[in-house]
DNA sequence: AACAGGTGTTTTATCGGTAAAAGACATCTC
DNA sequence: GAGATGTCTTTTACCGATAAAACACCTGTT
């Protein structure tokens, strides 16, 4: 992702429409669909929403599918659903969008998520850091830097006292990409945030970052 | 992901540690990182944050990672990343925890993604519309269908108008299968929750509720 | 100094996903 | 009613990511 944002759902981002020949339209409507599952495991069907008179929004897909579980297991305790659904939806939505700027400068998200961390931590790092700051395997590293540096935007250097170990860092001209990209990055999510209101997304900012910091400090003790 | 979550990152979930015989613990702490990337570009270095004397929560790695963004780019307006990028970071994580209790049914996030939306629509959806509930490809799904009827979840049956069409719908072992699991499913996202408190988790639903709507409303016109 | 064991990186095999094309069929138009 | 067009599903080719193994090298021990 961005040096900005998340996960790479599934590989590829796509963020087209499903099928080819296939003028469906999503059910939802006007967003390409493709990507991750919804939250309660798929997205809705159409159950839940007629849009109101005035062409209001009405729920979102989640609230529709916690609907249909009701409905079949009445009283069932959907609460969690009604976050993590939602996390995971906004998660896929979000880095669909998000890919357009990145896209256009040659880039993934993975691979902007590497020369990210090089630029943010301003000093070299080597394939074992950066396979921890980005969270993806050693392998996928590899992989990545092997474009890059052919690409021109990353260097490498040998250390001299450890011949196993690597040391990279951006070039001038990756460092100028990232540079060039970050703030157009930023733009394009400051707009695809303005639906919802200032204070809000400070209120969201502050329960997100609350749960992340529960959820770092906890998840490896839940993990059994 | 569960019928009940979201996104399916990046292919397999892992979970596990980054590399074989590399000892090494991701940079943060306990939890085995692998998936996803960060807010930012990746996780956080190890800066920011020291953990109170008191073992208090220091602040999450999102905040760490916009400090060293801070830090680079004095001025810049990293307000969306502390949303975006914790969305992403956490449905990283939460993906990662919630696929527990589905390994143990031998079943991965989309198979049971798929299984949920026939279960909780009630009725039979041809291969179309799985595809449009779990926002996945038509041939992703063509896969999923042919391992799941294999093992005897789901049947298919031919329509009798329309012979290109095809109506699929769970077998009682499908049905029990998800009804088993679910109530499990749903409790483990619960503990894994129980970190953030009942008013505050209300809150954070509503909150991405309402992002949500927007972002499904109106990803489709942004997208540029 | 040889060796056992551990760490950092890369390579290999494989899996799952998408995009695009192909196949099968319905429907609409002339 | 024949053909063009479009829809639904499956197949094919390919790409990217992981896991596990392979390499290369350091380091502590005897």
């Amino acid at each position: 992702m961005t040096p900005t944002e998340g996960p790479s759902p599934t590989g590829s981002d796509a963020g087209q429409a499903p099928q080819p020949g296939t003028g469906a339209e999503p059910v939802a409507r006007g967003w390409a669909a493709d990507d991750k599952a919804t939250a309660a495991g798929g997205a809705v069907e159409d159950a839940s929403g007629e849009d109101l008179p005035g062409g209001v929004r009405r729920g979102d897909t989640v609230a529709a599918v916690v609907r249909q579980w009701q409905a079949v297991h009445p009283g069932l305790d959907t609460g969690p659903m009604e976050i993590i659904g939602r996390i995971n939806r906004c998660a896929a939505l979000l880095q669909q969008a998000e890919d357009a700027p990145l896209r256009r400068a040659g880039l993934s998200r993975p691979e902007f998520d590497l020369l990210g961390a090089l630029r943010r931590t301003g000093h070299e790092l080597t394939p074992g850091d950066l396979a921890r700051e980005t969270f993806s395997s050693g392998a996928a590293v590899t992989k990545r830097l092997k474009q890059l540096t052919e690409r021109g935007l990353v260097e490498r250097r040998g250390d001299t006292r450890d011949r196993r170990v690597v040391h990279l860092r951006l070039t001038d001209a990756g460092r100028d990409l990232v540079d060039a990209i970050l703030p157009v990055q930023l733009a394009y999510e400051t707009a695809v945030l303005s639906g919802v209101d200032g204070p809000e997304q400070g209120e969201l900012a502050a329960l997100l970052g609350e749960l992340l910091s529960q959820l770092e400090g906890r998840l490896g003790v839940l993990r059994a």
